[in-house]
DNA sequence: ACCATATTTGGAAGCCCTTCCAAAATTTGC
DNA sequence: GCAAATTTTGGAAGGGCTTCCAAATATGGT
């Protein structure tokens, strides 16, 4: 048996209320007390148990993280960004990664009913109402990360403006054959792009042409925000000939990887042939020289955490939503449309 | 409160033991009465607290993964591996992030003692003898993926034979002049990968000139597997004039892409000037057409776990060690070298 | 020196479960 | 139909901690 809080209080001839008092700095202790018992206890190495104390306290410092099948660098700089807030917390971060976005739920339901964890973080996964009423009722501590609910908190991006701004750069630089490649929409931030692509049009008196606005198809549940579907998108655009678009606002970097290898395929170049602006920037968004909505990615996380700390210590707080602006972030991808054109 | 098994006995006309029962499948209940109290579990929508069952059972079914500060393909790809196989056992996993190697041996302690995890995995990060000798004696189950320890089950990749490799592919393409750019020597692949060098210039009958042989500083702790460290390296190599080499294996893809980039800088091509050869396969060495040597990374995570898992299962397990094979991944990065140079 | 306050202390009760033992219910054998 | 063997059941004890209350000790005022 490893040694408890009786061993100390044995050793340093205290009681056990007194061990536990050093233990949690309580104000009730006197410092010549404190100190004899802490001596004690890093003499046998304690460390309190963690189960024990979850249950006691009814508080585990822990809290979950919930985010899809993490494959791409948005959710590792998103990560790295909870990461830094919960070391600095002395929080631990239980880590779920749900494979269908479908199955959310399930996870929160087990998690919110669990006792397990404090509260809980939910990156790029949308809740159902049913949930979310859920966590409010039983005031179960959450926090959505890039995405929204009405009745919790959320931390997103300007995605609408960001994809409003990215459209506008394209048609400032002459374009007026646009394309968008987007995700799945029951994505919100797919939605919520597309808006902001419309948006741009039609402020600049540019109709939408639907042949120009492709939907990637969905694979594994992931809404479609990988290469190979930008890769089969951007195929499909350029199987119209002379009538492809001159610019492409692709939803994400890593699709637009996949429509620069289209592209080149093709035998055609970037950006004379065809100017292409991403959203995120990612790492590769550097290499490819690819033009792009650089999303604050590690604040999200960062200020994702905090939040949830805050809302865990007092869960009566008003409702937060803080979005973060987009920047435009200006690379070889996008070309000017000469009169020949 | 929350519904607890007392609420469940008393809904169903049953003890709290028979509850207990019923939720562990335990062969002494009749069908009947679990039936009758899973009726009532559903219906309460009742799940047991994580907290008190970890302590009743001294069991968590959750482990610890603990990583250095996780920036960078390589840690993503096991992550995920490790995430695959988590979810497949019904594990929860806690994921700590060492912000410097040396704060590894603190990070154990604790969780070896604090009893909220049944396990450990430890990734690309070395564990001190005493450390090591202190888990051995408490039983704690522990992997080391990536690290070995001669007392401890690990799971590595064959850096030495892949160095070997990577080295020699260079010299079957008529290089004599081969540089590398290693990273900080107190990382295990590091000084692995340094010896496969060795190995293949000795074998060839190739000189070592140290000349050629530059150590990336270490940045943050993180014993220089980054960009920016292989970006100066290689202007370092390049300083040499005439002088330079014609060749460079770098540990890693990463510092790679920072010496492509030093390269271009410098008015020079790749790979007619000078070729290079990576490690990892990490996602952006495609788009940098590099050659290099495959980590099955994945696999590392996935094998880790089960590795775990089943040590968990039998402490008394004997030590196992598994190397997987590198493989050499040949794209346009490394080139013949002809008559004229 | 003595009482009133304030501080410090010990340890019982409680957090929610599992496990074990003894008791109750059921089945089996004849 | 009855005793013996077996299965099923209830609930006390225990896992390691915190918290609370009452008791003990210290402090201050006069």
């Amino acid at each position: 048996m490893a040694v408890t809080i009786y061993d100390i209080a044995e050793k340093a001839g205290v009681g056990i209320g007194t061990v536990s008092r050093a233990l949690n700095n309580s104000p009730h202790i006197s410092l010549r007390t404190k100190e004899k018992v802490q001596a004690v206890i890093t003499e046998l190495g304690y460390q309190p148990h963690a189960m024990a104390r979850g249950l006691a306290k009814q508080k585990t410092y822990t809290f979950a993280v919930i985010v899809p099948v993490f494959t791409g660098y948005f959710f590792m700089e998103v990560l790295r960004g909870v990461q830094q807030e919960v070391t600095k917390a002395h929080y631990d971060m239980i880590l779920y990664s749900v494979d269908h976005s479908d199955k959310t739920d399930l996870f929160l339901k087990k998690v919110t009913r669990e006792k397990r964890v404090d509260g809980a973080l939910l990156i790029s996964l949308g809740i159902s109402d049913v949930q979310a009423s859920a966590c409010t009722r039983l005031r179960f501590p959450i926090v959505l990360v890039d995405s929204t609910h009405p009745s919790l908190d959320s931390i997103t991006v300007q995605n609408r403006q960001g994809a409003e701004r990215a459209t506008s750069h394209l048609i400032s630089l002459g374009h007026t054959k646009i394309g968008m490649i987007d995700a799945q929409l029951k994505s919100s931030p797919a939605q919520v792009r597309l808006e902001g692509y419309r948006d741009a049009l039609k402020k600049h008196g540019l109709p939408l042409d639907e042949k120009y606005l492709i939907i990637s198809d969905q694979i594994a549940g992931q809404h479609g925000f990988n290469r190979e579907s930008g890769y089969l998108a951007m195929k499909q655009l350029l199987q119209l000939g002379s009538e492809r678009p001159t610019a492409v606002f692709v939803s994400s970097d890593i699709q637009a990887a996949g429509a620069v290898r289209a592209i080149s395929e093709e035998g055609l170049t970037i950006p004379e042939d065809v100017s292409l602006i991403g959203f995120d920037d990612i790492e590769i968004a550097e290499y490819l020289e690819l033009t792009t909505m650089r999303q604050p990615m590690f604040q999200l996380g960062q200020l994702g955490v905090r939040r949830l700390l805050e809302r865990i210590a007092n869960p009566d707080l008003e409702r937060f939503h803080r979005s973060f602006d987009t920047e435009l972030v200006i690379r070889q991808s996008c070309g000017i449309v000469t009169s020949t054109n």
